[in-house]
DNA sequence: CTTGACCTTCACATCAATGTGAGGGTTCGA
DNA sequence: TCGAACCCTCACATTGATGTGAAGGTCAAG
């Protein structure tokens, strides 16, 4: 597929996916007359992409971590310098606490959102 | 205690928990010679403030959110309108997918450096 | 052959969070 | 009384993720 049809089927302006292969976080073959072309598996990787930067990871980390998520469980740590492997169990653990803090004050706001229907039906 | 103090506690510069006050994030009493004072609920709120930061929500966001918050379960919601219900109610959801996301690319990181340490530990 | 809907690159703009520093007041101890 | 260590406001700079649009190439359908 083309741009277009990447973009429209992950809500993501072009803008955007061509922002994210200058960011070496996709890539895409091209056309004889330099159109981009994308297979199928670029999908679930915007999205992903998506996910993450909405998170609050910046680009740099982002690419650090999509080579752990491919989905055979291939895993090719030839490349795996001791540094990126620190770097992967720091960012690690920075998405554990994420995780806590966002749950943590994400229930908060549900029971006060409870609290508040719960008082609404009473006044019935 | 004074900005200074509470910069040194949070780990938040100075600039920021002024940045924050500006945003309508947290309030200062103010000496009579203008010096900001904080108490202590102002530790806690400010390294809510920074979590939910790194977590990807914006202050605008932030701000509806922290009086959900407050330490006694009293919950005052004279103030509640039917679309800042709405506004709590989306963003409890986002932060629901954002727990999810970063959940699930957790655990692929993690497995991934459970494997290499698998590795490497066999190779020796 | 032209029009419209695609695509390209390039560049400048914006927005939120943050850095940095100037210019100046306050307080306190040597 | 002077200097160090605080504090203030103001303002401009930067960074990363985006928006927007110009100038132009490609291609299929009328």
């Amino acid at each position: 597929m083309r741009i277009g049809e990447l973009s429209e089927r992950t809500g993501t302006p072009r803008r955007l996916l061509r922002y994210y292969e200058e960011q070496g976080l996709i890539v895409a073959d091209r056309l004889p007359n330099g159109y981009r072309v994308y297979d199928e598996s670029n999908l679930d990787r915007v999205l992903q992409i998506r996910g993450l930067l909405d998170a609050g990871l910046p680009t740099r980390i982002i690419k650090q971590i999509l080579p752990c998520l491919n989905k055979p469980r291939i895993i090719h740590f030839p490349d795996a310098t001791p540094e990126m492997l620190a770097t992967l169990e720091d960012e690690r653990d920075r998405m554990t606490e994420r995780i806590r803090c966002l749950t943590r004050n994400r229930d908060a706001v549900a029971e006060y959102l409870d609290a508040v229907r719960e008082k609404r039906e009473a006044s019935v």
